[in-house]
DNA sequence: GTTTAATTCTACCTTTTAGTAGTATTTAAC
DNA sequence: GTTAAATACTACTAAAAGGTAGAATTAAAC
């Protein structure tokens, strides 16, 4: 019942950057605690993804693409694959829905909204600042 | 967002022997479509965790070591450390309290009391009845 | 007491996720 | 135009999760 590293570190990175405006792959690394490698392969990933936008050759580095406050954590997570879309019922096997339910069907149909609006209406702007130096 | 497959298959098999009664590892193998030499390995897990008691030899098979409602979903996944008890903030680096907070921390809190309290307020016995069906 | 159907043990294989390495490309600064 | 500091690309390695294989042990049934 967590998120995996790669959209835990998506979110931090978009967070940082957008309370700095404009960074490198190194500071992000450092100040993030990120294998500077494995890094630059999520910032190249979010760049195709049009979270930010990225400033090649020296003094280079990236940016948002957009406006904090229209980057949704549910975006983030979909581009991950962290949710599934349909099934996303917690012992979901083939389709749950309402006729064909998993045994926590029912218990499960609350919390999971919950989440999945707690997703939708966060974004990046609402994060708590400095949260990166966790 | 989902649970893993070790927990979710420990959940399917310990709700379709409470409903049995007794029953073989073949059975559960065929009627809950978990590959009999991985479900085994987790029922044995199961045996060591006293969930459930095995009996060998010809017509042997698993009961319950409980009443099924005295066995709670939150006891089952944090055996297979679905929970890891303290960080467990989304974003959770290092220690996530109320003064060291990551990023989602206070959107985070209401879903996950909601999730935890819904785990352990529910046990075997409620869940959905032929639920190991879809 | 032999057989048979069951659980248990040890060790291995496969897939996915996480992380690393090295090189190529870009571009501002000098 | 050379250099230096940055991103981008391709390919590999490591760890964890998921799954398999085969032989050993147990015990009811006959």
């Amino acid at each position: 019942m967590q998120l995996n590293n790669t959209s835990k570190y998506a979110i931090r990175i978009l967070s940082y950057i957008s309370n700095k405006g404009q960074c490198s792959a190194k500071e992000l690394s450092e100040k993030l605690s990120i294998p500077y490698k494995f890094l630059t392969k999520i910032t190249t990933e979010l760049v195709k993804a049009d979270f930010i936008l990225s400033i090649r050759g020296r003094e280079g580095g990236y940016k948002l693409s957009r406006e904090s406050c229209n980057i949704t954590i549910m975006e983030i997570l979909k581009h991950f694959n962290e949710f599934n879309h349909q099934k996303e019922c917690l012992l979901g096997i083939g389709m749950c829905d309402g006729k064909n339910k998993c045994g926590m069907h029912d218990q499960w149909a609350k919390p999971k909204k919950m989440i999945q609006d707690m997703f939708e209406n966060t974004t990046i702007e609402n994060l708590e600042k400095n949260s990166y130096k966790i």
